[in-house]
DNA sequence: CGAGTGGTTGAAATCCGTCAAGAATAGTGG
DNA sequence: CCACTATTCTTGACGGATTTCAACCACTCG
């Protein structure tokens, strides 16, 4: 199967950034495009995880059942990011494309090993790759940790902005509903629903629309509560870190096809 | 300095390393051992990310200052763990021993890539330690992500039971305090102390000593609800309205704990 | 022995999940 | 373009769970 290349063609019509190549782009050629559904199951729990998928367009969910029934929702994936990869044999999640026009690529694991045998860069890739999601789970544990729901709702919004908006309008657009939300931060879709509403009524956003999201105030949505200066330190910034492609090039209008 | 290590090393519970005698061997020439007094910072969030760690022995906390002030522990680290591994250039994040006689090695982050670009099995221990670490991140979100505190401190006590136990005897010993406790599980220290009580009075463990337990029904420890009414019911899913995947058929009869 | 740490317990206020119902929105077919 | 339906989103009420603040106990160490 050829395949069309991501980087510059089809998904988008945008998202050049020529600059550096993708980090797998030396495996294009063994590379499958897949088209996902809305609400498609992209790989399950259990299954043997012989496929690294890299996300080209739209939203996945990486989720798992807790005992209890519900569903978790361990990690979002958007354009750039790469899913897959994991320590045994089977794939320890399941991982569902949240809206439609998603597109993966998907990369056999072995195939990927094999070449990463033989070259070094492409081993650091999958490296960077790596611990890019294990910084992404990280994030994920810091807002899971925070207290109040208003809070995790809030450093949800953060991250948004910051994963998904090109300029620094501070202005996001929710790649999610709010059922999917709740089950990202772990609490009911009624509590972020209500959330959300403290805090427009606290003047700390603005709704555009119903998943549009105006920031006002941003260093108080981190912070949470009031805002001391004792935590001043380096505020880590984002890290473009490794040679992403084109994973900032106009992401934010998307979720407006469809849905 | 050749080191001695820790061999029986399980990193990863499952597939561990029958064949090689440890991920890292071929570095033990350019690895410092260094052993680490109680509370003793290891490295700190915002320094260069410039060495690896592996611990040989005792216990080490992964922590980050949350905005509000509080410290959130990410990761719990004992024998056989690595950490210092980043995305970015600066470690975004703390560790410090939590115990008398932690020692750990360190390795030049440099040396170990160029030694990883020359050496393909190594560069593929890398990623399964990289992996490793990523599990374990997983496996904490999904603790964070249980309701209640009691369903918290359940899972963190069987969690411990699967890191730290050699035989299956079900005894475990905490290697860490209530109050480091609460600081992984996101909840009070009290709330700690209250839920295992809790557990305790239900016979789902039993206390040795202030910090040695002795799990007495594994099944109910994990899946966290009690026996009746709450869960059958049929209540076994919300919202019809949303496409919520149809797994969860699992919740059906569960002995109740007795003992 | 007193100070310090770690652990436990109680009481009050708050937060959140659940249940229930109603609004707003999007999608579909005519 | 409209009606119609399914989904998504919002709001209220209530009870249970957790945080907070406080005090108290056990143990170790100088």
């Amino acid at each position: 199967m050829p395949l069309t290349r991501p980087r510059n063609t089809p998904a988008s019509p945008r998202l050049a950034m020529p600059s550096s190549p993708h980090p797998l782009q030396c495996l294009d050629a063994i590379a499958a495009i897949k088209p996902c559904p809305r609400r498609q199951e992209i790989c399950r729990q259990g299954q043997a995880a012989n496929t690294w998928y890299w996300v080209l367009s739209g939203v996945a969910l990486r989720c798992v059942i807790k005992p209890d029934g519900r569903r978790q929702i361990v990690d979002l994936l958007f354009r750039g990011d790469f899913f897959g990869l994991t320590a045994g044999a089977e794939y320890d999640y399941t991982v569902e494309s949240a809206a439609a026009g998603t597109v993966v690529a998907e990369y056999s694991r072995k195939h990927v090993e094999i070449q990463a045998d033989s070259n070094p860069q492409l081993a650091r890739e999958l490296r960077q790759i790596t611990f890019d999601g294990l910084t992404r789970l990280q994030k994920q544990l810091m807002i899971l940790g925070r207290i109040t729901a208003e809070q995790k709702v809030a450093s949800f919004i953060v991250d948004m902005a910051d994963r998904l908006s090109i300029d620094c309008s501070d202005r996001v657009t929710l790649p999610i509903s709010r059922y999917d939300i709740a089950d990202y931060l772990a609490v009911s879709a009624e509590t972020v629903s209500r959330a959300l509403r403290d805090l427009k009524d606290r003047g700390l956003i603005r709704f555009t629309g119903t998943r549009v999201i105006q920031i006002m105030d941003r260093e108080a949505l981190q912070d949470g509560e009031y805002d001391d200066v004792l935590k001043r330190t380096g505020r880590t910034e984002r890290i473009p870190a490794h040679p992403l492609p084109a994973r900032l090039a106009r992401t934010e209008s998307r979720t407006a096809s469809a849905n």
